[in-house]
This record gives C-alpha cells, structure tokens and sequence, in this order.
DNA sequence: TTTACGATTTAACTCTATTTAACTGAGTTT
DNA sequence: AAACTCAGTTAAATAGAGTTAAATCGTAAA
C-alpha cells in the first residue's frame, strides 16, 4: 500500500501536535482537524485510509462523528482515543463503528502498532514480494545456479550448500566493493558472535577451494573490514 | 452467525473459571485450555471462530502459540489477554500474529465488545468454505490430482496415499519459495515433535523416488529452515 | 470377530551441512 | 621485536536430514 493517509481529530492542541508529529515521522499523511463538524466534510473529502477520534469535541462528539462516518463508509478503520475510561465508554465506543478504543495516556507505539494491524500491514512473509533477483550469475569462467545450487567451474560443475550460495551470491551482488564481515553475518547468520565468524572463515575456505583454478577470481580480505571479491 | 466457538488458553484456573462462565453467559461456546502446548491442537481439532490467549503460559508462551496459530491459519482473529502492561510486550504481541491486546485487570464486557468487534471484521469464512482450492495441479511433466489421489508422471501414472498428496500440494503452493519445515508439520500433522519430523522424511523419501525420473524436479533441503520444490 | 492390507509411524542406521575447537600465520601496535 | 588481534586452515564434533526396513495402526473384507 502507498502512504495511509490519517484523518485525526483532536481538540487538545497539545497533543495533537505531539501525536501529528509522531505519525508523520513513522510515514502517515495526517490531516488534523479540531472540531467534530468539520472533520465529516474532511473524511468526505480526504478519503482518509484511517481516523482516529478523540471523544470530546466541540460541536460533535466522538461517538457521534463515527456513527455519522460510518452512514457513509462501513469499512474505513476508526480508533478512539479518550481519557473516559470506563467499560461502558469503550462499549459505546464499539458500538458507534468504533474498531479501537485507546486510553489516554496512551503510548505513540502503541497508537501506531493498533493502526497498523487494522491496516493490515503486517509483512505477511518474505512471499510477499517475490522479489525478481537474479537466479544465475556468470562470473569469470564461473556460473552460480542459486536455484538448483550448483557451481560451475573451469574444473567441472559442483553442488553446493544452501550457506555456500548464499555467501558466494552476496560477493556477486558487491563484486568489486569492499563487502563488510557484520553485514555477511547477520545477513546470512542473523547474528555476529565470535562462533558465527569462525564460521564464516571455515565457509571462504571452501569457496576458495572451489574457485583456485581461477587465477581471475580472488576473495580478497580487508583486514578488520570484510572481503572484497576480485573478478570480471 | 451460528454460535462461535472460542479457544481460551489460561493457566490460572480462578480467572478462567470467570471469564468462560462470562462468555459462555453471552452465548459463546467455549473450549478452555490452561496450556500452550495443548492449545495447538485444539485450535487444529476444533477450529474456533477466534482465540483468546493468555500471554504466560505453561510449555509454550502466548506469543510463540500465535506464531504457531498463525501458520497454519492466518485468518480466525487472536486476543492476547496479559498482566503485562509495557507497551513493547504489546507491540510483541501484535507482531506475533494477534489482533488485540487486552491489560489485565480486564473488564468481561469490554473483551466482550472487542471480541464482538473483530467476529464482525473477519466474518467467519476460511474455515467453512475451504475456499474453491485447486484440485489438480499441473507441474513440470507431472499432474497430481489430489481428488483421486494419483501423481502422473513421465514414467506412469501412481496412487499417492492422503499424506503423501497433501505434503506435495503443499509443496506446489509455495513452489520455488521456501516452505518451513514447521509450517508443514504443523499443518499436516498438526505438531512439530520428533517422531513427526522423522516421518514426513519419510514421506519426503518416497515422494522424491516418484519424482526422481524428472530431473527439472527436484525438493530441495534448506538445512535448519525447510524446503524448497524447484519446478516450472 | 478375525484377518488382511495399505497407510503411517517408529527405529536403527547413514550421511552431510554446519559449528566448534585447536592450531597456524599474517598484519598492527607498542 | 614482542605482544596482540584478526584471519585462515584443518580436523573433530554435532545436529539436521535421508534411507530403509520393521512395527503398528486403522479399516474394510471375510
């Protein structure tokens, strides 16, 4: 989804600014609206993907301005935000289309991780996007099939460990370009402990193994840095 | 919608005593379940139509029971109710597949209302229909038709028994991405322990001979994660 | 109810990817 | 040059995965 745009009405100016302010920094469009009456006109015009309401307002109020939302749009998500903290305040708050109901003082966090579930925006898997990286490169003399895990070399065609592609892939993606240790490591590793390096060394030595016969290919160590792979 | 049942997952036997009486006195039909452990395979036996789960559980804590939940269903809604307040357990919990965070002490009538609130959002659906899935699947030379059972391939055409069928359908459904091996078990044996795990080798053993004979076919192990069908 | 059979699980064993360990060497710092 | 840190090599240990066969389970026919 691009960018959620957020209707927020709020008459506390205050805070308003503070919760505008967090909202756009983690990439919401906010339009901020005082008073009940006119945040109706601006739901009808903006087509917020989202509103969050406070209960007290002048004009209107929050349970109000949600029933008269939801007359015209049954499905755009609605958040209240109220320092009334009774059971019964947040019942009528359901009631009147609400899908949220937060107590004030509330944390900007959590504000954002309620609206973010209602937006489903959650990163379902790595599936989501299958992402159209390359699936073979030729390197040298050298092809490196990701997807059946074979290395070719001048010296015959071997198969190779799921670790083993993905290390020899990462240097094609940077070959050429100073590739740091920590960034290997916790891209392939998830993490980079004392073990998970020794790891990773027994790992080039076995890359390195493989690609000997190729005076043109050369994993290059930068002391304290990372590697650089030297090839065409 | 017909009565919903409700998986409840609470180790503290007074609480739990309450709220199933609360809900049951609403017209819920409850299943309460004082371990995590345990709770998976109700949810799998007895499909609720939404779960509430406790966050401190007995073998298997609340978040690790969603992620759980959530792999083998992404739809039937999630409540974590908790004595943790902190914010970031709350973020936790939405990030590990829930839907709502409820802090105890908690009013029965406001989970009530919120409990409400999502059987409307995500009306019941994905468990009574079984939504229109593919019967027969086309891949490489092969054809699996998981109605009749029988795996077509270039070399003839074989019976497949149900697990058999299911373990490759799953496998065609996430062709060329990587599967986890705990998804699988989860779904198809409904847990993860270690004579299941040793099993679906099995399975994978026999489907891997019928399929040997096409060599643009191939399950590929992705050691410590899952596997991975590399087919057109 | 018993038997027979196929489906699935359990067991025992093998193989292999990855990690751990111990040691060696190379570059840096003092 | 001594001391130190980082990196490379090799071998052993571990844990994940694969194979095969035997045991068990469940169901339908006898």
């Amino acid at each position: 989804m691009s960018i959620a745009k957020v209707l927020y009405v709020e008459d506390e100016p205050f805070l308003a600014q503070i919760v505008s302010d967090g909202l756009r920094s983690s990439g919401y469009e906010v339009s901020h609206v005082a008073d009940g009456q006119i945040a109706l006109q601006y739901f009808i015009n903006e087509r917020p993907d989202i509103c969050i309401l406070d209960i007290m307002l002048p004009m209107k109020d929050g349970y109000t301005l949600a029933k008269d939302i939801r007359k015209i749009n049954s499905s755009t998500p609605l958040i209240f935000l109220s320092a009334k903290t009774l059971t019964e305040d947040v019942i009528k708050g359901f009631k009147s289309g609400g899908n949220d109901y937060l107590r004030k003082p509330f944390s900007i966090d959590e504000l954002l991780i309620r609206m973010e579930s209602l937006l489903n925006r959650f990163p379902k898997q790595a599936n989501d996007h299958p992402e159209q990286k390359q699936l073979v490169y030729e390197f040298g003399n050298c092809r490196l099939d990701t997807v059946h895990q074979l290395l070719k070399t001048i010296s015959g065609e071997y198969p190779v460990s799921f670790k083993e592609t993905s290390l020899l892939e990462m240097m094609l993606l940077h070959k050429n370009q100073v590739l740091e240790r920590q960034t290997i490591l916790l891209k392939i590793w998830g993490d980079d402990s004392y073990y998970n390096t020794r790891s990773m060394d027994v790992f080039l030595t076995r890359l390195r193994k493989l690609l000997k016969d190729e005076p043109a290919i050369q994993i290059m160590n930068i002391r304290g840095i990372g590697y650089k792979l030297i090839c065409s």
